[in-house]
DNA sequence: GGGATGATCCCA
DNA sequence: GGGATCATCCCG
């Protein structure tokens, strides 16, 4: 069942906790890709020195983000990969979709990372899951409530701890290198790096 | 207009 | 460890 508006009403850090366990679903031509959400990263606003609207910065790239909660913030670093966010409640905040763990179209990932990946390896970073799911800028400002990109409440999930760590890539912002706002599925195979830390607390804790 | 800078990935 | 590779931003 796809997630409604309210569900995506959260702030960052509890968006990025929620959407843990969630499936994360791409309809394309060549078929349909998903995969279970099992790392994400919180971006807080304003406020926060690794949010891209840190400061009150409203750029074109930005607008999505000061728009309605739970539309699709893709956009490219480096020139070349293309990091999938979600936009959460507030303005400017956001969580960032760094890993999955691949449960349909298998095949059809594996082809576009271009062949013989391991499974483990298809969607295991930000820049791979969105390679993998066929997820290009046209996705810009995307409505997840419809249309073919959008997150599905777990099925029957089976339970799980959830590990924080912090940020990847984010040196240069100042204190807020160390906020833990890394999250992922303790003990998961399918993790871009390891969490540094036990959060103390289940997915259902997040609800 | 032009230079600097990445929320990364892959290979050595 | 380092290079690829370019959209975006900020400064003039």
């Amino acid at each position: 069942m796809r997630l409604e508006r309210e569900d995506y009403q959260r702030d960052g850090v509890a968006l990025a906790r929620y959407l843990l366990g969630k499936v994360l679903v791409r309809q394309a031509p060549e078929g349909e890709t998903a995969g279970i959400i099992v790392e994400t990263e919180a971006y807080c606003g304003e406020e926060d020195a690794a949010c891209h609207v840190y400061g009150g910065k409203r750029t074109p790239r930005v607008q999505v983000l000061y728009g309605e909660a739970g539309h699709a913030y893709p956009y490219i670093i480096y020139g070349l990969h293309i990091l999938l966010n979600v936009t959460g409640g507030p303005p400017g905040h956001c969580a960032l979709i760094r890993a999955l763990e691949p449960l349909r179209g298998i095949e059809i990932m594996a082809a576009r990372r271009g062949g013989q990946v391991p499974v483990t390896a298809l969607a295991n970073g930000p820049g791979k899951l969105c390679r993998a799911m066929g997820i290009g800028m046209d996705c810009y400002g995307q409505d997840l409530c419809q249309g073919s990109l959008y997150v599905e409440a777990a099925a029957p999930s089976r339970p799980f701890a959830v590990a924080v760590g912090r940020r990847i890539g984010v040196d240069y912002a100042g204190e807020a290198r160390d906020y833990l706002w890394r999250f992922g599925v303790e003990g998961s195979a399918f993790l871009s790096r390891k969490l540094e830390f036990s959060a103390g607390f289940s997915d259902k804790d997040a609800k």
